[in-house]
DNA sequence: CGCCAGGTGCTGA
DNA sequence: TCAGCACATGGC
């Protein structure tokens, strides 16, 4: 089965290599991973992204939800090209979107990034994955479905701490049981509001401020989310100057200085901060325009 | 080989 | 409310 989808103003590298999903992995001009827990091979050619899968459960629908091509993404860049640094931000990064993921996988995985970096994030995935997922593939790809909730509440702590998990096994098992136990209603969260939706994953173990606006960001659909992590705080300092900053001003100046779609702001300066400090780390040539805003 | 990473929970002021 | 601290691990 194959989908060929008109995608005007969508990027599908700066989409899936932003940080956002931390199980697409890249070979050559094609991406693998899942979609609705289907395996799926996609790329991008002349404006259209082509999806192949053999599993005929994959509709269209699924497909250009996921992606989020039924976003208008102009207006949305328009309310937020608000400064200097987010309008360099979207500059280079347009067409990055902020996708649908399953709400349950998102949480998961944003609990197991605390105080981690991403290259250790989706080997730990992926061997979560292994150990108690189940097998999927075709031609060639194949590879694990994300585990269900109840497969990781009834595994014992040991064995989440074989698989790198680290002081996160405890607090992944903590919230696939209240999950799993429906203390969480997860299924709720689609259709509550931001705030409502930050309480109830705050009452999940292991779950704070920010790993929560993660999720409802990537897994809810709430746009006004601002996740700050440590590249935030970086990006912040240009508009904080000399002022204190704390999580609590950083979230205020965010959604008063951005307004309703910060989160997508947020995803654009995420990636552009982490991107520079990179390619400044790299030897080369010292022309770039790029790194100039980040410095003040 | 030290440093760092999409933080959280706990403690004591 | 808020600063200070421990927490496991491996990529770079």
């Amino acid at each position: 089965m194959r989908f060929e989808i008109p995608s005007p103003d969508f990027s599908l590298r700066y989409t899936l290599e932003c940080g956002q999903a931390f199980r697409w992995r890249r070979t050559g001009v094609w991406y693998k991973g899942f979609l609705s827990n289907i395996p799926v091979k996609v790329t991008q050619l002349a404006g259209r992204l082509i999806v192949e899968t053999i599993d005929p459960r994959l509709t269209e629908e699924r497909v250009r939800r996921y992606f989020a091509l039924d976003v208008d993404l102009d207006p949305i860049l328009a309310s937020i090209d608000v400064d200097a640094q987010i309008h360099e931000a979207i500059g280079r990064f347009r067409g990055l979107r902020i996708l649908r993921q399953d709400g349950w996988e998102c949480l998961a995985s944003f609990i197991l990034s605390s105080f981690n970096n991403i290259a250790r994030i989706q080997g730990m995935i992926e061997r979560l994955c292994e150990a108690f997922g189940t097998s999927a593939g075709f031609n060639g790809y194949r590879g694990f479905i994300f585990p269900r909730p109840e497969a990781i509440a009834h595994a014992p702590e040991s064995r989440l701490r074989e698989l790198g998990l680290g002081f996160r096994a405890p607090y992944l098992k903590a919230t696939a049981r209240q999950v799993a136990d429906g203390r969480v209603a997860l299924d709720m969260l689609q259709r509550s509001d931001y705030a409502a939706t930050r309480a109830a994953l705050l009452a999940c173990d292991g779950v704070g401020e920010k790993v929560a606006d993660c999720v409802a960001l990537f897994g809810f659909e709430k746009y006004a989310a601002f996740p700050i992590d440590l590249w935030m705080v970086r990006a912040m300092r240009y508009y904080f100057r000399r002022r204190r900053l704390t999580p609590r001003r950083m979230h205020d100046f965010a959604a008063s200085h951005f307004g309703r779609y910060a989160g997508y702001a947020q995803q654009y300066l995420y990636h552009y901060v982490r991107t520079a400090r990179s390619a400044a780390r790299a030897p080369q040539p010292a022309n770039q325009p790029g790194g100039r805003l980040l410095t003040a």
